[in-house]
DNA sequence: TATTGTTATACTCTATAACTATA
DNA sequence: TATAGTTATAGAGTATAACAATA
């Protein structure tokens, strides 16, 4: 009982594990996609506990602290208390992580750019498409 | 709340990044993508030097290394010594090792294949697409 | 007792640098 | 010397379990 999208599913899988894995190896001592992607949220959602974050995320709240702890380190967000629930944390983005998200939607990831960039229109448009669906599957 | 503007090579990036980890977070304690694309070679190219694995996969020695030593523990793959050169060792796939990957050939990964089943035939061939798309990326 | 956050511990995958053995 | 493999060490990212503080 060979099903073709079996086969198909398999091979999209491992080639999304090669790429991700040329990617990481591509930016070693940049932001990390895991803090950017945090920190992408805390700027257009606004400041956030960490685990509406580690929900957002889909990662466990001890990741999400390291992660938390890594943009703290860096001066990108700070951690403030909750007026009204001590038990809650509030994590803000700071002028700085402001500063680098503005600039990293700019101009980011030159492995990846220049990837794109020797492809046709409609192979880039086949990833965009692609990028979407990625999306979806990750929406539950 | 995303920005309309973010560049298409940025996206799929990350879409990237979160897909790998969310597939990483399925597959816990299966054999690991990255020594199911090394016994696939061993199955497919034959008896190899950790040296050309690690070229072939484009990882360095060491983390070459654990991958062998993690598919020998398991049973699937053994080191042999090279007769005409005492400083080489030859990795090959077992009997175990063969049958592994004909099985997960056959039916492997249940959540990715979900992911699939749950696309139009159009989104699937998109992806497939995607997937040489990525392939060749890595190719140089 | 339930919830929120954090710390402790452990595992995988990766890298660079150093070491061993052979050519 | 040069090459192939391995070990030592380190770092990012993830998880579960345990702990602390607050509700």
């Amino acid at each position: 009982m060979k099903d073709a999208s079996d086969e198909s599913a398999t091979r999209f899988r491992l080639a999304v594990f090669r790429l991700s894995r040329r990617i990481r190896r591509e930016t070693p001592d940049a932001v990390s996609d895991a803090q950017v992607l945090v920190l992408a949220s805390l700027h257009d959602v606004g400041p956030s506990t960490p685990g509406m974050l580690a929900d957002r995320e889909g990662v466990s709240p001890p990741a999400m602290n390291r992660t938390v702890n890594a943009l703290e380190a860096a001066g990108l967000a700070r951690r403030a208390a909750d007026p009204d629930d001590g038990r809650r944390v509030l994590v803000e983005i700071t002028a700085a992580g402001t500063a680098f998200i503005d600039e990293t939607r700019r101009r980011r990831n030159a492995w990846m750019e220049q990837a794109f960039a020797a492809l046709g229109a409609d192979e880039r448009a086949t990833l965009t498409r692609a990028a979407e669906l990625m999306e979806r599957m990750l929406d539950p």
